[in-house]
DNA sequence: TTCGTTGCAAAAGGTTTGCATACCA
DNA sequence: TGGTATGCAAACCTTTTGCAACGAA
């Protein structure tokens, strides 16, 4: 059943048990997670899958534009499924990890601007931002920042 | 007769050799380079200095905001020297490595309206600019992009 | 003399690859 | 059956750390 999900996000592949268990963990988190966290969901959750093949399934689903991806100041990669209406940019929580996208509709012209005023082409960036979500100021989640 | 140099960029540091001779290297660089580049080319200018002391020295001028920092898309960091008008964001060549500082007050203003927009406080940015510069598009540097 | 600094070698940490095996179509 | 996908172990790369020796003040 799970086929439906891999024909969907990926076309042409071979719908295989690891694939189908990735892309679930992957919409259930949400958030954005870690190659190493999503193997250590997968494997808590009974599915059998080696730690390389989430890197290659996230490598790809990077290419094919279903997953957004960020970095940790660690360097490390972090990943979530790309909304369905185009949403590109996100406001992580330094404390809790949470994110949500944001509308950045200005930046992206101002984007565009930039290419016209500055005999660049082919402009692409890249735009992280964090902060601290609301519930974390108050309640106040554990970790440091 | 680098001491200057020192003690103009960190205020109560020893004035090493191996520290005058990165800052040195540092300026004449413009661009944003690897730790790796630094040390190849302070070791082909004679300069002995250890890759740690690269490491480490960067990381004290990334802290106090001398240098300003980004990631090559395979996670190595990049640095370059922030200028004198603070500028903190840049367009990046993606052929050549050319980089240049951009005005990006209204992308400054975008950001601090979004942290009054979303109930997220201590909102921080990162913004990544890469593009085919000029001299690129026509002339055409070697290596792909 | 003191204590910050250096540098080597080794560790760390995340990601990729070689290669034999397993399995989808 | 053919060729793709998988997984283990090992390789890779950049960055950090332990520790003894060095040297600026």
């Amino acid at each position: 059943m799970e086929d439906a999900l891999i024909k969907e996000h990926l076309p042409g592949w071979r719908s295989t048990r690891q694939r189908a268990a990735l892309l679930r963990a992957l919409r259930e988190a949400a958030d954005f997670v870690s190659a190493t966290d999503l193997h250590a969901a997968l494997t808590a959750d009974g599915a059998a899958i080696g730690l390389t093949t989430v890197y290659r399934t996230l490598r790809v689903l990077e290419r094919t534009g279903h997953v957004d991806v960020t970095r940790e100041k660690t360097g490390e990669r972090l990943y979530r499924p790309r909304p369905a209406d185009g949403h590109r940019h996100y406001l992580v929580c330094r404390r809790c990890g949470h994110s949500r996208p944001v509308e950045a509709d200005s930046v992206e012209r101002w984007v565009e601007n930039l290419a016209a005023s500055t005999a660049f082409t082919a402009v692409e960036h890249t735009l992280e931002l964090t902060g601290v979500c609301g519930p974390c100021q108050s309640g106040g989640t554990s970790s440091p920042e």
